[in-house]
Formats: structure tokens, sequence, C-alpha cells
DNA sequence: TTGACAGATGAATAGATGTTCAACTATAAT
DNA sequence: ATTATAGTTGAACATCTATTCATCTGTCAA
């Protein structure tokens, strides 16, 4: 596949405002990484977890079951969020303790719970 | 299924932490409507949309040039996020303009950007 | 040392999702 | 009326993803 390929298949109808707006989208790595900080946030399980989160930190069996849910299927998801920066844990004998790593996540939340009570 | 049957496989080891944090967890109809919200912006076609839209309306075949992509592959994502509330459309003769129908779509944006840029 | 339990992890499966393709509607121009 | 173009839409396909299952590690207690 070259380059300079071109996929799409209509024509340009208004080229000044496709040429400004293609000036200034950023760059293929930043939307990737927006899409994929939303992509994180975009499953309930995670959403629950992170809201279980906001005031204390947990272990994962009292996690799994604040959300009724196995063990493992809480762990690889708390795995997820912690790979990609949103919590992180803290170990203490067998229990493992996470709590939110990042203080975005928080306001994110507050704004789309606004976007919903606006929209019902 | 019944309502009460529990698919947790482990003990609780914070009984207080655990009951607290159930009865602060908002009900299942919140979660799934903030999920489904992040999920639609978790996707690098839709966010391209998105902040091509960020400044100007646009038509669909203008969008489909700036984003490199098919009419039907743009028309189809338009669909969704028109129905999510995120865009909104007015048609003039054979064009249809699309326009961003939703303020907190760019506070969103713009926390995603600060956690990005301050997890790398 | 042995048994029990918290947690992690890889493979497998089932369900969700994005793009393509083809067919369709609607509007404008000849 | 006919033709061309903008846009929509449903089906098909390929890919991705969440949960389950089985297995493994590490820590504590007896």
């Amino acid at each position: 596949m070259s380059k300079n390929e071109f996929i799409c298949d209509c024509n340009v109808i208004h080229q000044q405002v496709v040429d400004d707006t293609i000036k200034k989208m950023p760059d293929q790595y930043l939307f990737n990484k927006v899409a994929e900080f939303f992509k994180i946030l975009g499953d309930t399980t995670r959403t629950k977890i992170l809201f279980a989160l906001d005031n204390n930190e947990m272990c994962v069996c009292d996690i799994a079951n604040v959300l009724n849910m196995s063990k493992s299927s809480i762990s690889h998801q708390l795995g997820t969020l912690r790979r990609s920066g949103i919590v992180k844990c803290r170990k203490q004998g067998k229990e493992v303790y996470y709590m939110l790593d990042d203080d975005h996540v928080k306001k994110v939340f507050e704004i789309a719970k606004e976007h919903i009570e606006h929209k019902s």
C-alpha cells in the first residue's frame, strides 16, 4: 500500500474548508491515544470499578463482591485499567489494593454525567 | 436466572467497605449510559470526525475527504454520533451538513488530552 | 511442609463492532 | 424524463473484546 493512496470515493465539495481542516488535524498518534482512553472508559464493568474506587481503595475480592462478578474477570479488567495508568495498586500480604491514579478520570466522569442528564 | 443469584466466586474481606460502596453505587441504567457515551468516543474514526467538526460544520463528502475514508463508512459513523445526540445535521439541497450538538464533548476532549500529555 | 486462599494470566468462546459492498432514496441539472 | 450525485441503509465479513475456565504464583496459617 502506497502512502499516498486515496481510499476516499467521493469529491471534495468545499475545498477551502477541507484544506483548513486537514491542516488543523493533530497527528494519528494523538487520535489513537484519545480513542484508547475513551475505549477504556467505555465498558460498564470498568466504569463500575472506577466508581467503586472513587472513595476507597479496595482489594480484588471486595470489588468482585461489590459488582457480583468473578475474581478473574475483575482481575483482567483491573489489569487493563492499570496498564492504561488509570488505577494503581499496592500489595499487602496476600491482598492487592487498587486505587485511582488519575484525577482526570473523575473530571471526565462528572462531565459525562452532565451530558447524560442534559440529554435525558 | 434468579434476581438474587450470586455469580461472585470469592469471599468479602472488608465487609464494611463493601457495604458502604454498594450503597453509594448508582443504578445500572446510569452506568450503561455513561459507558455508552465513552464507547461512542472510543473510536479513532469518530474522534477524528468530532475534531474535524470542532470549528466548522461539514458535509459528508468533505468529512470523507478529510479522513480519506469512504462516504459509506463516514455516514455510518455519523449516524451513530447523531443517534447519541453528539452531532446534529441540517439538510441543504443534496448535501447534509453535520455539526457538534454537545458542549460536553469539547470539555471531555480537553481533559482527555491533558490525561494523555500527563501520562506520556 | 502442607493446605488454603488472593490474585494473575493464557487460551478459548461468544458477542459486539467497524468497514465494505450493493442497493436504495432524494435532489439537481440537462 | 433521464442522468448524475449526495447520502443512507442493511447484510456480510473480519476483527476486536469481555468473560469463563483452568492453571499458575505467592503468601499466610497450621
